[in-house]
DNA sequence: CGGTTCATTTGAATCGATTCAAGTACGTCC
DNA sequence: GGACGTACTTGAATCGATTCAAATGAACCG
């Protein structure tokens, strides 16, 4: 590769001359200028290295985005990209570039992590035991953690998953539902698939999913009931799969009148295995899930769910490692739509 | 920020020495080991800076994504989203990292692509004019173009947009439609949105739009019929704005009895501008589309299309990048795929 | 004509690591 | 005791730019 200081020589001026001609053109003589250009044209010279100017200039310009998925994660999973766009604007604006930081295998996510070339992190994980936090820690970069608080000295952007689980339960037990089934997504590593026990759920790993079934099991103690009660399943957060789970809940559990799932993926997920097994939605089952991805709103029925500003997630992630203040942390609202997936049991 | 030679300076050992405890652990004594770490710690280094080791090493293990919209359109087209995927998936599997490089306004367009820090480059536009594509080629770095054919020295990866435009038009002209409207996304900067002539589409800067419309042209020829009878919009690509634009041609229009739409999400707005004017497909409207989005086949109705390997589209482009053999151009297949939103005309 | 100013240009330091040929120290073997 | 091998370490070169104080030279002024 042509660099820099040949075309300084091949022009017969210094290399100060050279980086001027490419980055404060106004600067230099014209006739200068253009007697550089044709040598860097003439030699082929791509221009200067970015790795070279980094190194000298500091700041990378871009952030990265870690999360324990593959990359193809990043576009498949509804709550994935609207965290990314959220995060996505605010780079826009600052004229900063995205990196995706895909660390799935414990290997090399410490390697992935400690050679990204970004002026921060931005780590979507769910426990606070997790390599990552500690990997992107290391880095010393401006680090800000979504939906788990990574403790004090980290910034962290949350919602209240407690509250936004109280909320749905509080819904369909006001209903007058009673034989409540319960969804939820891996509670620790490694995932363990089909029917759980309530103490998974109490002592899981990820706090999302702890703090969900603590709120779940708020409401349902208002009405003398115990989580443990209910028919829990730990099902992937892909709809595809979960289906088949809830088909499997559902055949066990006929009796069950309405289904509580983490995600609106999930949620989608057993109304179709609702209609699967000819049950209508919501007169035979209530779903309410929990997201409001955009998916939510155009299903049929509209799922009733718990709305999270998942967008303005990203945003504030993206503000905090900009502004890179003192590290705070920022739980955001939930709040409770309700649609066309819930009503009253039949009997 | 400390720096490793502060580190080699207080553990009282050279920088390689340094170097390979945090590279080479394997060839550095355990007690000299443990003195550089315990100094690391000390002086609070965050372990060697990749801005500093990419200098060296030459490689960044890292591809550059470039497309000239803004960087949440990554997340939110269904086209966009399925064909990252695809990148994706191949950089997974070689360990490479991914870099949105999202080059809209002209001026940091350059910009952007000058500074990227990445290895190569994967270019998503529409016309050979495009800035884009003269910019990524200045890097003189591996380079693909999707979607457009960049001339001899470029590789590309493509469909045959005409025979699937072709295979869209003779569907409907098949099953009797001769009351036709087309719409038609951006087909040269600046947008046109609204009523556009056959000559716009025919003399579209963006190849895409303009074969697709050679495709269409020729299916009608065989029926006798000119691209000009037709009633054409210019659409954004976007459901929400462009069902707006399908009311307008079908309230204009009310004979229509078939929908060519460009794309999916064009095709999915139109049906739900059939909706909106209380017509059904396909008993009132035959609807088909372009690219077989997930969306397209659980749509309702589902949706004709024609399917591309959007996915393999993604994957092939990051093979040549990393291959990066003589540089060629690569022609996917086009299929139609019959679903539910095309039928016979009602008379 | 000497002194200033102004516009360019230069040269050398610097950014933070990696690499590898050459050096050191120690143990082993004859 | 000397030769040799092994196992680490060192030192200096290198990667490719940017930056800025200082040098240059032309123009202008009194």
């Amino acid at each position: 590769m042509v660099k820099l200081a040949e075309v300084a020589k091949a022009a017969g001026v210094s290399q100060g001359t050279v980086s001027n001609v490419f980055n404060r053109p106004e600067l230099v003589r014209p006739e200068v200028k253009e007697r550089v250009e044709a040598s860097a044209r003439r030699l082929g010279y791509a221009g200067p290295d970015p790795r070279g100017r980094l190194l000298r200039a500091g700041k990378v310009n871009a952030i990265g985005i870690v999360m324990a998925e593959d990359t193809a994660y990043f576009f498949r999973d509804p709550f994935a990209r609207l965290l990314m766009a959220g995060i996505g604007e605010v780079c826009d604006e600052r004229g900063a570039g995205m990196s995706l930081v895909s660390a799935t295998r414990q290997k090399d996510a410490a390697w992935r992590i400690q050679t990204a070339v970004v002026d921060g992190f931005i780590v979507h994980c769910l426990s606070v035991g997790d390599q990552l936090i500690s990997l992107a820690r290391k880095r010393r970069l401006p680090f800000v953690a979504v939906d788990l608080d990574a403790g004090p000295g980290i910034s962290s952007v949350l919602i209240d998953d407690r509250r936004g689980a109280y909320l749905a339960a509080r819904h369909l037990l006001d209903l007058g539902h009673r034989k409540i089934g319960l969804l939820s997504m891996e509670a620790a590593e490694p995932s363990r698939l089909g029917w759980v026990d309530a103490e998974r759920l109490r002592s899981a790993e990820y706090r999302t999913q702890r703090d969900r079934a603590a709120g779940y099991a708020a409401a349902l103690a208002e009405h003398g009931i115990k989580l443990d009660q209910l028919p829990i399943m730990e099902v992937p957060n892909e709809r595809q799969a979960a289906a088949r789970h809830a088909e499997e809940l559902l055949s066990a559990r006929p009796d069950t009148t309405a289904i509580l799932a983490m995600s609106d993926v999930v949620a989608l997920a057993a109304m179709d295995a609702a209609r699967a097994r000819g049950l209508r939605v919501p007169q035979d089952l209530s779903v309410v899930g929990f997201d409001d991805i955009p998916d939510a709103a155009t299903a049929d029925p509209p799922l009733t769910t718990i709305s999270q500003p998942i967008v303005e997630k990203g945003r504030l992630a993206a503000r905090l490692i900009f502004e890179a203040g003192r590290p705070r942390t920022e739980i955001l609202e939930v709040k409770l739509v309700e649609r066309a997936s819930t009503a009253r049991p039949r009997h």
